[in-house]
RNA sequence: GCGGGUGUAGCUCAAUGGUAGAGCGGCUGCCUUCCAAGCAGCAUGCGAGGGUUCGAUUCCCUUCACCCGCUCCA
């Protein structure tokens, strides 16, 4: 599929705009249209209906350990600054970044290592990305080069003391970047600010400095206590949330893939440290199954398990449910959700303070150069007492967090599709349209009156108002009426309903299926009941 | 952030140092009894800023955006 004529598509039919189009756009920021805005509220509303409102919490539902409740809640985007810093995005997104002028490449500050080394009183700082293994021998490779010397000299290079961080240099003049070939190619260290900083009060002052939520997790995590102690939850249970974040990303593209500013829908789940793993795969299957169900392909769908070395520092398990976007290379995938196990974790920081992994792996509280904390807790209990089991313990969490954009971006790609159809005198012709599922289509119905007289638009009129009460039904009698099928096959309207001669003999109408042109007659009355019916298929 | 490319109507494109045209689409009317038909008419544009010039959509600079590659991807 070319991506290009779907963004064109998208444009055309005022599915997707680009955000301050008149002022000549702003880089990862992208706005919905008419039709744009109804594909993402049904996206949304069928992931809300599915996984909250819909919930059963009396049944236990296929693959589940048992039951358990899911209620909502609706955060603010801007929270407490300390939230960034025990969450770890204060130190993961504020990276100091430097530049190499020679090979034009880009480093963390902190991830370039080197050694000092001295020959005949040149006393250079060789710095390498290589990994702890290969580090020595990359240094000295790199030092014989810089001073021509051959490899069994070798031995004439003074080496002083071990291999450091290059945030522990001053002098970049004396520094030999990774990739350069003479010294001082280095740019100053350069502040990366992942997350959007903003200004609370009017008089805003430095300490006044806040952040934009750069996930909605958080403030689950921090409202965990106000909802166990005001809604009757009790464990295994989840709390959802869909809302916008921000994240400065340094290299937006691919259409709305990787927006600044984007829409996450996100379930954090507690449950009984002991049982997590069977949940973190309930889980991870039922949101997988999320897609099927709403038409992704399987060959284009993959559910992909983190290697060990990728997990995040506190991540016990995470799977990636991830679309082959067409705008990706063959064979690759872009990540739609991530579904991570994230032990206990989370509310141990907002309770403790921020933590890290101890040489053994085990979880402690991240001390600052001073030996206190690095960022403080809120010094509150956020453990839980299980009535049942008559025991407290601080809940483990598995944490589905899906991409709104990204869901609609892939329900958009997968549906784009050409075909040929028979025009008026039998022969094929082009057709474009949107073979998205009716749940999520942004127009369930059209209705038409074959032509424009013979009292048929006020038999279409009846109809559509009737529809109109309980789906988004478009009206349309202007024109062919092949023109008006082919309109709303490109904006993907699942069904059609045109009034004939027939309708005023006999009181039926014609419904069309999108996706095989299929026609019936149905009766006019029963319209809505149709339609309906459709929209509702038995077992769903 | 770097390198390369691109930027003209809603979309796809053309032409030009003397302020632009087509196809498709859109709108109005006529016609039209099932898949973008026909006829008549209408509307809409040189991404932005600056410079050179008598005059810039065209040449130059800057900027913004998009595409490709690198980098980044928490």
């Amino acid at each position: 599929m070319d991506m290009d004529k779907l963004v064109s598509l998208c444009k055309r039919r005022g599915f997707l705009f680009q955000s301050s189009e008149i002022y000549g756009g702003l880089n990862g920021f992208w706005d919905y249209g008419p039709l744009g805005v109804e594909l993402k509220r049904n996206v949304k509303e069928a992931w809300w209906r599915d996984m909250v409102s819909g919930h059963d919490e009396l049944t236990v539902s296929g693959g589940a350990p048992s039951t358990f409740d899911m209620v909502g809640l609706d955060c603010t985007i801007i929270m407490h600054p300390q939230v960034w810093k025990c969450s770890g995005h204060f130190d993961l997104f504020c990276d100091f970044m430097v530049d190499c002028t020679e090979s034009k490449k880009r480093y963390r500050h902190d991830q370039v290592r080197g050694r000092w080394v001295t020959y005949r009183e040149q006393k250079v700082f060789v710095t390498t990305m290589a990994e702890a293994d290969k580090e020595q021998g990359e240094l000295e490779a790199k030092a014989l080069k810089f001073f021509n010397i051959r490899a069994k000299d070798a031995d004439k290079l003074a080496w002083d003391g071990d291999s450091v961080s290059l945030a522990t240099i001053n002098d970049t003049k004396q520094v030999l970047a990774p990739d350069a070939k003479t010294l001082g190619t280095l740019t100053d260290p350069r502040e990366f600010n992942l997350m959007f900083k903003t200004i609370v009060g009017a008089l805003g002052t430095a300490e006044d400095a806040a952040f934009l939520r750069p996930e909605t997790a958080q403030g689950i995590f921090v409202n965990f206590k106000n909802v166990v102690d005001s809604s009757r939850v009790a464990v295994p249970f989840g709390i959802a949330q869909i809302g916008k974040s921000f994240r400065n990303e340094i290299t937006p593209r691919n259409f709305t893939f990787r927006s600044r500013e984007f829409e996450q829908m996100e379930i954090e789940f507690f449950c009984k440290p002991a049982s997590s793993p069977q949940w973190y795969k309930y889980w991870r299957d039922r949101r997988y199954q999320w897609y099927l169900d709403l038409g992704l392909p399987r060959e284009r769908l993959q559910l992909r398990d983190h290697h060990a070395d990728e997990l995040s520092h506190y991540s016990c398990g995470t799977a990636d449910i991830e679309y082959a976007f067409p705008f990706l290379p063959a064979g690759e995938f872009g990540e739609l959700e991530g579904v991570a196990h994230r032990g206990d974790f989370d509310l141990r920081s907002h309770s403790e303070g921020k933590l890290t992994k101890d040489a053994e792996g085990k979880l402690i509280v991240e001390l600052g150069p001073d030996g206190k904390p690095k960022h403080r807790g809120s010094g509150k209990d956020l453990s839980y007492f299980d009535a049942e089991a008559k025991e407290r313990y601080v809940p483990h969490v598995i944490e589905p967090s899906a991409g709104a954009d990204r869901a609609t971006l892939a329900f958009l790609c997968e549906a784009y599709t050409e075909d040929k159809v028979p025009d008026e005198n039998g022969n094929p012709r082009e057709r474009t349209l949107l073979k998205l599922n009716p749940r999520i289509a942004p127009i369930k119905a059209a209705v038409f009156p074959l032509v424009k007289k013979d009292g048929m638009p006020e038999a279409a009129q009846k109809i559509y108002r009737a529809l109109k009460k309980q789906f988004n039904v478009f009206y349309d009698e202007g024109g062919a009426v092949g023109r008006r099928y082919a309109r709303q096959d490109e904006v993907g309207t699942p069904y059609c309903i045109t009034v004939d001669g027939e309708t005023l003999q006999n009181g039926s109408v014609t419904i069309r299926d999108r996706d095989s042109l299929k026609q019936w007659r149905i009766k006019a009355d029963d319209a809505v009941a149709e339609v309906t019916k459709l929209l509702n298929p038995a077992g769903s």
